[in-house]
DNA sequence: TGACCTTTGTTCATATATCGCACATATTGT
DNA sequence: ACAATATGTGCGATATATGAACAAAGGTCA
């Protein structure tokens, strides 16, 4: 690509919405700059134009998104395939195994939940489409993950911010490694509360026709009720039987 | 605002995502700039400059977003306050009734979920956070439309593609103005099968706590289980309940 | 209170990058 | 093989980014 087939200011903007986050819902022009990286008057621009085109609201100091926003995120949602074709399975995996049951994706260092059918809330995290979990110690990120060369999952792993959320979560790169190839042997990832005291979780890849992993499912359980040991006995043949049937539905 | 504050590159790129959608996954430059309207050469930097970025996949011929679009609309979701104060509200009220339970606002002619608790899916359509409804048919919609000043929401109704997605569909402006008068004074909206056959559904408005409307709820039922008629000595006081427990935490 | 300092927002001139056209090339379908 | 359609590219005209200078708002302390 030649390097004026790039529109910075398309990638400058893109930047400018990115900075709008869970601890960040309303900046003024100086927080935009710092956290972007942009020129005050650049940011600026693009927070104006924003907010011209009805993406966010500006009360002379402070912007705010508006839910227009969505329309761009929807685009993805309601054009790809993959979360319409997986949706139903999900609903039916999920009230027959009374649990919730999620697909993702990868997006660099993070799952992106792109469907989900939940029974009960059972994590503090309100995951829905479009949430993102750190990869390494969510099971469908270990899947994930497991699916890669293992240079690029481990520079994904050396990318990630390997922080502890509970006292069980794994933070050690060659620790984690090893797992990765434990679950890439097995075929299935169990996590033991290493996200949120109290939650299990357990998912398994979803191949496409030609045998490549697209995305992972899981199913996640309060470890009350349903002990680590015991997740892959309830869950994992649920999970293998969607994985099967969607196999020749994705390309 | 001045001329030189509007970055027009910017407004041209969220274009280019915007012609991503639920018919076209797959879009070729051409096909971009005929949806757009933009020059060729303007979509395919566009487009070049999303690849370049990760947001779409280029294959030489099409692009196809991927998840990292998804970053943006989360951008909202996860910054706004009102979808995380809602979400619990939303479960208990589902898991009371036991039937699926969803929040929304109006983004111009349409209603955009912004949080939901699906019980059971009982509509063909797969709705979630960031999904769009026309709002003249559905029941938030309605409340949503009549918490307008009258000459908005006729402007509105004007906007709108009215068509007939079941023969109970209501798409005369006259008659749709009237319905939303009714909504006004009742305080509340009930839909009887105008989206979807066998569907029915009431909405009540979130005000907040200076009494403007923010948002909607609802409650969705199958026509089968629950008649029309019946939707609202069931879930009216429930509904209302949420909204007037919400009224206090919402600004 | 008022003088001073700091932070934030706005404006401007100009160097730089992008747009859109016209043309060249490649791909597709018949 | 040809027409039709789609994609790639060079260039002048136009739009945008930059950074410094200015203005305004907010905070601090005597």
């Amino acid at each position: 690509m030649r390097e004026t087939d790039f529109v910075s200011g398309f990638a400058r903007g893109l930047k400018v919405i990115e900075a709008f986050g869970e601890t960040t819902p309303r900046l003024a022009i100086a927080d935009v700059a710092k956290a972007t990286g942009l020129d005050r008057a650049t940011a600026r621009r693009c927070l104006l134009t924003l907010a011209e085109l009805g993406y966010a609201d500006y009360d002379g100091k402070f912007f705010v998104l508006t839910p227009k926003i969505l329309r761009l995120g929807h685009a993805y949602l309601s054009a790809t395939p993959l979360p319409h074709i997986v949706q139903p399975f999900l609903d039916k995996l999920a009230e027959e195994v009374r649990q919730s049951a999620s697909a993702s994706v990868l997006d660099g260092t993070e799952v992106v939940y792109i469907a989900r059918a939940s029974q009960k809330r059972v994590m503090s995290i309100n995951l829905m489409p479009g949430s993102r979990l750190p990869a390494y110690c969510a099971s469908m990120g270990r899947v994930l993950l497991a699916a890669l060369p293992e240079n690029e999952s481990l520079a994904l792993l050396k990318q990630s911010n390997l922080k502890s959320f509970t006292p069980r979560t794994l933070t050690d790169p060659v620790r984690l490694m090893e797992e990765l190839a434990h679950v890439r042997e097995q075929g299935f990832a169990v996590i033991d509360q290493e996200l949120e005291l109290g939650l299990c979780s357990i998912a398994v890849p979803l191949e496409n026709d030609r045998g490549r992993v697209v995305a992972a499912i899981n199913i996640g359980a309060p470890a009350a009720s349903v002990p680590a040991a015991e997740m892959a006995e309830r869950y994992l043949e649920p999970l293998k039987g969607v994985a099967r049937l969607l196999k020749s539905l994705l390309r």
